[in-house]
DNA sequence: AAAAAGATTTAGGCATACCTAAATTAGCGA
DNA sequence: TCGCTAATTTAGGTATGCCTAAATCTTTTT
């Protein structure tokens, strides 16, 4: 296993690889490779059992590329909350430093990590960290830009994207905050937040990739 | 840079690279690689700026590559403080792990887990960490079996190899522990120490390994 | 259903970093 | 100084993982 496929096997289970078939022009843009290589690669992890794949139809993880995605992702999100309790990173760093990280982790460094951290359920952005037995819970969560104005509920997860961390990070949002819309603009214009008690603006966008509590509609 | 140019910048550099040159086979036996493919990559460690080298010659640090070779010793040598400080690992499992992660850690990994770890002066096998600065202070060392019989001494550092490690680990060696000859068996036989009031058997091979604090001598 | 558009694969190349085998150079002893 | 040996380099080849351009398949649109 190299870092470059276990790239491929992360971004294939990011993309839903567990469940459904992934098209390789997804693999490609997520990766930033032309298309010609992706189908190259998708043909060396296939004939190492690591993914289901037939030309032109699309690829899906074997049990085994399961396991293996599911120790990288876990590895990551280990390493972030190590770098920011303990060594003052901030959102984007910790994720740019855990992507180098994960990739030459060991199964034993990752356990004693997950012993020295307590065994933690959620990664500084809120995403669960997959258990040592590979179970990954998940809560009902959506976008905050479905948020009605004037609907209350709490921030739970941010997509890991550095400019998006920086932004957000600057702005003061975090995990577990409290939020309300104010007011929403027109034409998915910005939205005016309720955080925390403090008065806050949000582009439309970055409001998408924000994630709170379901909230009880009837 | 890739792990493997990294590799063979640390190879040189502990072979001496610094004052003297150092030959290919030197380094293709400590790599364990081929000498044509050791006479390969010296030509691209010279086009880079990397090392001086000159065929037949021999191969010499650059100061760039004298900068690079020590940062990724600094990297190196600070994970090993905390895999053990903090992770419970042991002294061969720690320089392991250490090799792995020495290669992706960048320089603000490198600033944070120095302070993190208190800007420690050695690792756990007894080298000096380089400062951030590019300095390394060193100690007049000289090895065990130097020592006569009776002389007292102390324990200041292991030379980081995994079989050695383990077998050094096992016999309760420490670093900073004191240290007697009680017995030298002839012709390179084992030695019998006095460390720290126990009475321990170590092999002589192994007892050039260990270095201890010069001892006055007229 | 045919054509256009989009996705994917094939073909041919490039760089890295390794290898073995053969040629060359350096250093040492007779 | 000749010649042997050890070290080194050159030559030719392999596998990985990427690329572009061209061909092919699939899907959508008309």
């Amino acid at each position: 296993m190299t870092p470059n496929k276990e790239d491929y096997l992360k971004a294939i289970y990011k993309l839903g690889g567990m469940e459904t078939l992934v098209n390789n022009k997804q693999i490609a843009d997520t990766l930033q490779i032309a298309p010609a290589s992706v189908t190259e690669m998708l043909g060396k992890l296939k004939r190492e059992g690591l993914i289901h794949y037939e030309a032109y139809k699309g690829s899906r993880l074997t049990s085994e590329g399961i396991g293996a995605a599911i120790s990288l992702v876990r590895g990551h999100r280990l390493w972030e909350v190590f770098l920011m309790r303990h060594l003052g990173y901030s959102w984007s760093e910790a994720h740019e430093d855990a992507e180098l990280l994960e990739h030459i982790t060991p199964p034993r460094l990752i356990a004693r990590l997950d012993q020295f951290l307590n065994h933690p359920a959620y990664c500084p952005h809120g995403s669960a960290i997959p258990r040592s037995d590979g179970q990954v819970d998940c809560m009902p969560l959506q976008p905050l830009n479905l948020l009605f104005v004037g609907e209350a509920s709490r921030i739970r997860r941010v997509t890991e994207e550095k400019g998006l961390l920086d932004y957000l990070q600057g702005l003061g949002v975090t995990i577990g905050a409290s939020v309300r819309i104010v007011e929403a603009g027109a034409h998915e214009g910005p939205l005016t937040l309720d955080l925390d008690g403090k008065r806050v603006q949000i582009s439309y966008k970055a409001a998408c990739q924000i994630y709170v509590d379901e909230t009880a509609r009837l």
